[in-house]
DNA sequence: TCTTATACATCGGAAACCGAGGTATAGGAC
DNA sequence: GTCCTATACCTCGGTTTCCGATGTATAAGA
């Protein structure tokens, strides 16, 4: 299950802590939410390619174990797309908690 | 600013207080959110016809201050996607959350 | 009378997501 | 040695959701 419009920030996040290849991107989020946030391939790889295009992430070629891989690390503007966005859900997701919850 | 598929629940949850029109639904959702939720007409309109045809609204014609003003108001099953979206919601804005704040 | 707020609605376009499908390689099972 | 599975990348078509623009109509107030 999965919130529209959350997985350029999620992949921002985690490309924050550490830069990564795309299908372990996923893989960690999914297994950072225990399961409940899963994005699939043809989400997420499409998510990559525009954030790059973005500037937000820039791509480099790795290896791993002998084969090639597409790393990713967050730029500086992706930083601070990154800052802007975490506001934003703590703002937006707060209202609808608000709402749904009678507060 | 808005949540890509949240509508639905909180038309439902405002629906679930007491029975009211489209227009002020909409009005309702901004200012118990102080503004910070706010959905179009054009996305507003669809959703509540959607809403009707699952069966989770129904709507009949009503009047006030002599105006003509299609009213609608929650069923039974309505009812019952409002407390699971509820939980969903819950459980996946709790996933994006606690991805962003690192916990 | 004119403007504004209310109230409903539809249409076209953009964005996000998914499922299905395709390619390729490494490692283990048999 | 061959087959299967997991890994890793990618694209395409379709659906859903949203927004902006536009249209209609009425009530209230300037």
């Amino acid at each position: 299950m999965n919130i529209k419009g959350t997985l350029p920030t999620l992949i921002l996040e985690m490309l924050d802590r550490e830069p990564n290849h795309g299908y372990r991107i996923a893989l960690q989020i999914k297994a950072r939410s225990k399961g409940v946030l899963d994005f699939k391939e043809g989400t997420l790889y499409p998510a990559l390619h525009k954030l790059e295009n973005e500037g937000f992430i820039e791509s480099y070629e790795g290896a791993e174990n002998g084969r090639k891989r597409r790393y990713y690390r967050i730029t500086e503007s992706g930083r601070g797309a990154l800052v802007k966005n975490r506001e934003e859900w703590k703002e937006v997701s707060r209202a609808v908690t608000m709402i749904l919850e009678g507060a």
